[in-house]
DNA sequence: TATAAACCCTGGAGTTACTCCAGGGTCAAG
DNA sequence: CTTGACCCTGGAGTAACTCCAGGGTTTATA
């Protein structure tokens, strides 16, 4: 009974599917696992709980640079986790950013939206407010440091 | 007093880097436009409104594809506007949709940042928590269907 | 007038994190 | 011995830019 299991099952153990596998080994983010003599790919449980946890924090909206960072701290128990804690609180910090931006421009969706009681094209309220008001597009000559045609 | 502009003058009136119009430009989204003797792009007040309106969409969040859409209407002015009201609902609802996704990811990450309350890595929560549980990784050679090592 | 500074040109590579092939080998079952 | 499920590699494609090199053009300055 050999715990070493194919790319698939690994793949299913691990919830992502194998062409994710194949590419974080091919950017480093997991080592070259052993072959078969088939050339098949095998994995061991830490391997795959490897992938597990990868697939997690990817889940949770780690970039693969964050990820990567945090295993490398992993195996290194007796350090500091100061370090997984701040790259989280960034994180949370972006997806506030985030949250923050959708929700203004959730805001002026749905005032564009509100505004607009149909008709045609040339009175959609939506248009109008979408399209730059006349003035703030009227060119003018007097920019320096320009090209003059 | 002619009133077109470089590409330079574009960008600064419409708010756009002068690479993003030449992008917009090789994508077929703004119309190639005319030359003078030195090759340079020139542009008109209309060209410089489009641009503002590309400018202005991508800002709210349209995708390329919906401001084609939304270009390719504008025009047609007795055409109904009701395609646009979908674009822009179809729209609002997909950043409902981000928000939901965010918000939801944002309690996992405070949940987990206020479980750990800094140690070593071997005991931080954060990792804990990303990391997979011991069963749920655990290979079992049952699996039908797949190549066996 | 000579030259430097600022602007413009084209084509192509790089970004993020996959996703999806094509055109092959490998392996277990019937 | 063939079928079908699985695996391999390498490369292209996605969205929407962003940046660059290695040139030409125009305007301002010395
Ligand atoms: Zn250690
Ligand atoms: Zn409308
Ligand atoms: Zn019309
Ligand atoms: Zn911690």
């Amino acid at each position: 009974m050999n715990e070493r299991q194919t790319i698939g099952q690994a793949a299913t153990a691990s919830g992502m599917p194998a062409d994710n596998i194949r590419y974080y080994e091919k950017i480093g983010l997991v080592a070259k696992p052993s072959r078969t003599e088939g050339n098949y790919r095998t994995y061991g449980p830490n391997e795959v709980r490897r992938l597990g946890f990868i697939r997690r924090a990817r889940e949770l909206g780690f970039s693969i640079e964050q990820v990567r960072e945090m295993l490398e701290m992993t195996p290194h128990h007796e350090q500091d986790c100061g370090r997984v804690d701040q790259l989280t609180h960034e994180h949370l910090l972006s997806i506030d950013r985030k949250i923050a931006d959708l929700t203004a421009l959730r805001h002026e969706l749905e005032a564009m939206l509100t505004s607009c009681h149909g008709g045609t094209v040339r009175d959609c309220r939506i248009l109008e407010a979408i399209a730059p008001s006349k003035s703030a597009v009227t060119p003018h000559r007097h920019a320096v440091g320009q090209a003059k045609i």
